[in-house]
DNA sequence: AAGGGCTTACTAAGTACTTAGTAAGTGTGC
DNA sequence: GCACACTTACTAAGTACTTAGTAAGCCCTT
């Protein structure tokens, strides 16, 4: 089990002494998670997480003392792709990438997960948004884990400093991420998964039988 | 030129009789498109919007008759990818293909437009946003024309109806819009057109050399 | 060519409501 | 008896949108 101390820098308020008061905390992290999920931050009221919790407004923020702070709690919670928090021991190379592929089978039973990665991460892009610093670390983070899985798959070694190797990584990252996009708006008309194996293993095709600069003059 | 009625469906208020009129309205547009994109429309106000537009917000109001019509106007005004507009003589396969990614090239210097799309379509999937049927019916057309781009470069005769086709294509649709993000929040680790490309053409061969239903065993 | 009647293009002021956040108090369990 | 876990009561600011009014312009008849 993870211990609750929050990597973030912002203390809480007084809160956690007892039992009762911690689990009231967890729930009031889950509804504000649903609620931050199904309609953004900024249409997110702090009165509607209340209501659910069934405490008053400033109930909620006995727990979480500003809006903006119940938001990095909520985030800092759990990761989507659950790859932080694989350890150091994680799989590597290929296996990596497999368990990339998992998760994302996985997701299509967490719609809740996938909404609100998916929603906060776009809005995370607009003027001052609190969740902007998260996103921008997590997007450092998954880039340098999908770069070195992708030269670890090809045994390229780790002598060069392959940009093309980085445009892979980014380009698997986001096809992970549009698909979760098109995924909600029309569930029937999208297959996360399977479009993500294919994009992977194209990709990975294409860096593997590419010593020389050679190939792929398609366009 | 582009005629000036809207396909949406809500009528407007009386209004663009003079020519005044009409300047003021494009300007309004204008101004709320920026706006929008960079606060997302619910963090948007029409008072912003008024306030920059050196109206008062019941003149924005006197424009349009809500400020979800006045989204759904920005909305209709251009499209990201400028697809739509290519008219019934559009390039077909692999030349739709080349323009997706010059589209994409040309996208870096239209941070605006990015903006718009990429923060409002993420959070057209929470409740009740009044542009989820556009984006809903976007991507439907979208997922159409790359699909048939694809049969037609691998010239697979439209014969059947392929489902590995439409994962593809859906591979292609979100790896744009994925890196959009992913580039708005650190454009210097991102190369949009060049990560496009090669998942493109990766995904082209992948699809090319595949008759049978052999290959692509990697994972 | 002047004036009546109508429309357009707004503004100022308000309605009714929601927002995040605060300060002070209350009851319960140790 | 006192700290914790809240609630009640509140504030100040903002929200979309409405109402009522006005200045200016256009069109048609006389």
């Amino acid at each position: 089990m993870m211990s609750e101390s929050t990597p973030n820098g912002e203390r809480q308020p007084r809160a956690g002494k007892s039992l009762k008061a911690q689990q009231r905390r967890q729930e009031i992290l889950r509804i504000a998670m649903d609620t931050f999920a199904a309609r953004g931050y900024n249409n997110a009221s702090l009165q509607e997480i209340a209501d659910r919790a069934g405490v008053t407004q400033a109930g909620v923020l006995h727990y979480f003392r500003s809006k903006a702070q119940l938001l990095t709690s909520v985030l800092d919670l759990r990761d989507a792709t659950d790859i932080e928090q694989l350890g150091p021991d994680r799989p590597r190379g290929l296996a990596f990438l497999r368990h990339l592929v998992d998760t994302v089978r996985r997701n299509t039973e967490r719609e809740g997960i996938v909404r609100l990665y998916a929603v906060l991460s776009a809005e995370s892009v607009t003027e001052g948004h609190p969740a902007q610093d998260y996103f921008r670390d997590r997007y450092t983070g998954l880039r340098t884990f999908v770069t070195d899985a992708l030269a670890e798959a090809c045994e390229l070694g780790e002598t060069r400093p392959d940009l093309d190797l980085e445009d892979a990584a980014n380009a698997i990252i986001a096809v992970m991420d549009g698909l979760q996009i098109q995924w909600l708006l029309a569930p029937d008309s999208v297959d996360m998964a399977a479009s993500t194996e294919r994009a992977i293993n194209a990709l990975l095709g294409g860096l593997a039988d590419k010593p020389d600069q050679q190939r792929s003059e398609a366009l």
